[in-house]
DNA sequence: CCTATAATAAGAATGATTCTCATTATTGCA
DNA sequence: TGCAATAATGAGAATCATTCTTATTATAGG
């Protein structure tokens, strides 16, 4: 499914409407190819307004088109949501706060959500998604 | 190895002291179960100042002897290092805040570390840890 | 082509965290 | 033990990412 169509009917699905600002990011966030800040989108793109790109990343959240990455860098990072990239995980350089997308083998993602399952069921809790960071340095930051 | 040992080692090695102010932190951190904000902690003894509970946290992460954890969450939560408790990984409610601690089971662990270990090369980056995060709705929030 | 409603954008407000600096405590040495 | 020299403390100010307010602009549907 061709994603404008996807951010259209997701977001009528929570009464908001796919307008031209909120094409530009789903279009920037594309672009990128990793998760990127509210600064680096508005240097992409200086017709955005910053009051503007915070509000509409936040319905495109809650639409569920776009996910929000807090880490322990003073920025947040914004990327498309897994339904439309895919399953994966975080690799992260402390000191740069750079972020990139890895995937586990089939075998170990599986094994490893039937464990989570298992633990949520124990705590009581029902689980919306998991999440898997990978914290280090990276090799520009290593010199 | 006693805490209070490891703590003032650890301390020293970067050349800080283990005062009384950072003994209660490290304290009230074992007394709880689970990670705790700042807030929490500052209820849990009038007597800190929070200037310097903010600080001081600061000071005994660096001493690896303290992490702070970062959610959605608008607080960050802080409990005591890994080799002081033991590794594990965190379950969060998205609707309250609240995170506990949960392990997996040493033959996934240990799977997952082993897949980590071959990505982090791929990537060229030198891993310092991993963290796994299950993320919901606890059972108090479900009602 | 109106009218009601939603989205935008500029700037103000918020609030967790960090910084400043005067005061207090501690350490190592004479 | 007493005295610098240095470190830690705490009160409040400053910072800064994010959120809120509000007047203006755009859009959808009759």
């Amino acid at each position: 499914m061709d994603i404008d169509q996807l951010a259209t009917s997701q977001l009528s699905s929570i009464n908001q409407r796919y307008t031209t600002n909120r094409r530009q990011l789903i279009g920037i966030l594309k672009e990128a190819t990793k998760p990127i800040t509210i600064n680096q989108i508005l240097e992409s793109n200086s017709d955005l307004a910053q009051s503007s790109v915070y509000r509409n990343l936040a319905v495109l959240e809650q639409a569920g088109l776009v996910v929000r990455i807090i880490t322990n860098d003073d920025h947040a990072h914004y990327e498309l949501a897994e339904h439309i990239l895919d399953h994966h995980h975080h690799i992260i350089c402390s000191p740069c706060g750079e972020i990139l997308d890895f995937h586990l083998s089939e075998k170990i993602e599986k094994a490893l959500e039937r464990s989570l399952k298992e633990i949520a069921d124990e705590f009581g809790f029902s689980i919306d998604k998991h999440r898997l960071d990978l914290l280090g340095t990276c090799e520009d930051c290593t010199e």
